[in-house]
RNA sequence: GCGCGGUUAGCUCAGCUGGUAGAGCAUCACAUUGACAUUGUGGGGGUCACAGGUUCAAGUCCUGUAUCGCGCACCA
């Protein structure tokens, strides 16, 4: 014979099953242990209630899980995401909770056009000569693709979600919620459409609201020009061909002598112009010259100005960034290419006084394509959020819902307590439409939920179909309401509030806090009483993840590599609650190694208790203080996590898990029950048996919320006589406590 | 401009309500056919950014400084 390891195998551990004679390999075992999970039904509460394994009566505990957007693959974001909330699931599950997870996809509107922008834009296609239709169901087919294969990366990630209860967020029902509250909020006069100021992409042809936008500090220069008597400055040339009015703060001393509604003539870009004196708070005499022309309908400050005064506003820069025909013989010229040939004229017009060159200040441009962005005014839809926010903080104060860090919620009030009306109507196909008419004469719009208004009602003209659609997050802020089947499912009654919202940090604003307004706007009660924010996962070295950077992680490569369960514990472990987290591959690899000592630990007892009958041994004397200790430290380690559990700090719980597991469990207590085990004191001997089961049961179900497939794996190969009265299957088996 | 966070071992990070520093990776020595292909034992390595303060006692609380990073913001 002359491979042994075979004689070994079959000859010294006959009743080991044949699964634990090779190291753990998890892509052997995970699909196939998932596709359990979900066949069994006990994702689901009411089946786990059904086959008496909660009690009927049992506390509730909901999430609803961030639907991601169904445009791309999963990234390492998600696996966080994911795992985060797996663990709340199967700890909370294990306590006998009715535990509910409701999974969904969101369309996400402008991130998903933006996406499917770009492969068009690779296609030698463009979205501006595509009929809206076509592109609309073009973007369809590539969600639902998108969507399903996505689907299939949560369940790999071993998420235990109710799948019966998947929603999209362009299912009928959403919709009909999101119109529904459209419609509530003009009868509570909390809509309005209206002529503002909005944040306008000229490369993507829409409006975003103030959080689609980041701020760029930048260097620019700073112009000075003669505006007859004044000097005013800009750092915008080219958005002053319409400026008739010169604003300057009413207490400024250096204009005293000239008074509000003052006309002046002077001379301009484009010929003789005549100027009318505006006296305004917001004209700051620290600035400039104290004396600043304004574009009412470029800027949202002027416009402001503009509204108080009830003065003239005109559009000077088209939709696409080019000059209109107030601009003289610059129209049609790009603003970029105008700037300096508009300074070069006001220089030979002698009207330049001085070029400040260092001048910095941060520029707002879109958050997709960084491309500055065009104040515009534009007829949009808009919500007056300062009473839904009102409602928030007040939420917030009666702690009906809380953060886990007085961090986060200090940064959510600062946001609600400055609010601004909301701009919910965004020129894009791809997304709920809006369901309103607007006059073809006059303009007016008129909310249409059951697509009846033929005919304006203010001058009986013409009506079309309003062409924009919601903003993305006015949908998804009502998605709790829709997974729990606002207004009179049993789920709503059963779920509603949800338990905690677990979602990442970086959309408080656009999501947590539009969810907790419209929530309490439409129930009256918070849509979640924990609100638990976590950081951004990036790279071995702290940098984010980019595609150009060639640091992308993807969380598919790790699990096939690693696992899922090391993946999970390298998300993990040492990763506290709201901070950006690191991603090392060697770090998964550890927990990795970690996988498979749990499988040899589990390989060894099977071994040290194959002559187990399953009777009870009574500790007997003083001699069996060492299994007394055991037993006793390990009462304590259950508690001790649970107490993290408890206290969301699932990385500390990961930690002394792993700790106890292997540093204890296996260095120490195995290591001294080999002489017992060999020994010939019968007694001890089967007092040792029991002590190391009772370690590997409750070690297995303790780490089963962090590393689900190995523990599953594990449970169900143990043979009838280990595993005594309890469950055949880990996932639904009780908490050690 | 307003606000927030970090600064702890070579690297990446934990350290809860104050009681003489921990993990993973890396590194060194020894052991090991071992339940463990992914093992064990032991070691080296930190004046916990700096300066003050509170305290019997401070990575841990307070104040200030430096430095890195982040968020928000309609400054012409």
């Amino acid at each position: 014979m002359s491979d042994n390891s075979e004689q070994k195998e079959t000859t010294q551990n006959p009743n080991i099953p044949e699964i634990f004679l090779k190291p753990y390999s998890p892509s052997e075992h995970e699909s196939k242990i998932y596709a359990e999970w979900e066949s069994s039904g006990f994702f689901n509460p009411d089946v786990c209630i059904e086959k008496g394994l909660t009690k009927p009566d049992a506390e509730a505990f909901a999430i609803v899980m961030p639907p991601p957007n169904a445009n791309g693959n999963l990234h390492a974001g998600h696996g966080l995401v994911f795992t985060i909330q797996d663990i709340m699931m199967r700890y909370n599950r294990m306590r006998g909770k009715r535990a509910l997870w409701l999974p969904g996809a969101d369309h996400a509107g402008f991130e998903t056009q933006v996406v499917y922008e770009k492969k068009l834009e690779k296609e030698g296609r463009s979205r501006f000569s595509m009929d809206p239709k076509d592109l609309y169901n073009e973007i369809m087919n590539f969600t639902m693709s998108s969507k399903s294969f996505m689907e299939n990366q949560i369940r790999q990630l071993g998420a235990s979600c109710d799948w019966s209860r998947s929603l999209f967020t362009l299912d009928d029902s959403v919709i009909k919620i999101v119109y529904d509250t459209f419609k509530r909020l003009e009868t509570d006069e909390l809509l309005y459409r209206g002529a503002r100021i909005v944040n306008w992409c000229s490369k993507h042809q829409t409006s975003l609201s103030n959080l689609e936008t980041s701020h760029v500090e930048r260097q620019d220069k700073f112009y000075y020009f003669k505006y007859g008597p004044f000097t005013i400055g800009t750092a915008r040339p080219e958005t002053k061909f319409g400026d008739k009015y010169v604003v300057m703060h009413p207490d400024d001393a250096r204009y005293a002598e000239y008074s509000h509604g003052q006309k002046i003539e002077l001379e301009w870009i484009n010929g003789p112009i005549t100027a009318t004196v505006i006296k305004d708070e917001a004209g700051d005499p620290e600035m400039g010259s104290g004396a600043m022309t304004i574009t009412p309908w470029h800027s949202g400050i002027d416009f402001e100005i503009a509204r108080r005064h009830n003065l003239d506003y005109e559009q000077i820069i088209d939709w696409r960034g080019k000059l209109l025909p107030i601009a003289g013989e610059f129209t049609g010229m790009s603003i970029k290419d105008a700037r300096e040939k508009i300074v070069e004229k006001l220089k030979e017009k002698g009207l330049l006084v001085k070029i400040d060159e260092a001048y910095t200040h941060s520029v707002p441009c879109c958050y997709k394509c960084d491309r500055e962005i065009e104040p515009q005014i534009r007829e949009q839809w808009f919500i007056k959020t300062k009473l839904l926010a009102k409602k928030a903080l007040k939420a917030a104060d009666a702690e009906e819902v809380v953060f886990t860090t007085d961090r986060d919620e200090r940064v959510f009030r600062d946001w609600m307590d400055k609010i601004e009306d909301w701009n919910i109507s965004r020129q894009i196909v791809w997304g709920i439409p809006i369901p309103a008419k607007i006059c073809t004469v006059c303009n007016h719009g008129m909310v249409d939920i059951k697509n009846i208004i033929t005919e304006c009602s203010q001058c009986s003209g013409a009506v079309i179909q309003d062409p924009d659609t919601f903003d993305t997050w006015f949908s998804s802020g009502q998605w709790p309401l829709a997974t729990t089947g606002y207004p009179d499912s049993d789920d709503f009654k059963n779920y509603y509030p949800t338990s905690i919202m677990e979602t990442g940090k970086d959309i408080i604003f656009f999501w947590v806090s539009r969810m907790i307004m419209l929530g309490i706007y439409c129930t009256g009660k918070v849509p979640f009483k924990k609100v638990y924010l976590h950081g951004m996962v990036r790279d071995k070295h702290g940098k984010k993840m980019s595609k150009s950077k060639g640091n992308v992680i993807s969380p598919g490569e790790i699990q096939e590599k690693y696992g899922t369960d090391a993946l999970r514990m390298g998300l993990m472990v040492n990763n506290a609650p709201g901070t950006d987290m690191n991603l090392d591959p060697d770090k998964v690899n550890a927990y990795k190694k970690f996988a498979n000592k749990i499988w040899n630990i589990s390989r060894f007892v099977l071994e040290s208790v194959s002559d187990y009958t399953g009777d009870e041994v009574i500790i007997a004397s003083e001699a069996d203080s060492s299994d007394i200790a055991i037993i006793s430290r390990l009462n304590e380690i259950s508690l001790e996590i649970t107490d993290h559990m408890e206290k969301d700090r699932f990385d500390l719980a990961a930690e002394k898990i792993y700790h106890y597991v292997w540093h204890e469990f296996a260095d120490k207590i195995i290591e001294e029950s080999k002489p017992l085990i060999a020994g010939n004191d019968a007694h001890v001997r089967k007092l040792r048996q029991q002590t190391l089961l009772t370690g590997l049961l409750t070690s297995l179900k303790l780490l089963h919320p962090f590393m689900p497939f190995v523990t599953e794996t594990i449970w169900q190969n143990l043979p009838k006589n280990v595993l005594g009265k309890e469950r055949e299957m880990l996932m639904v088996t009780k908490w050690p406590i």
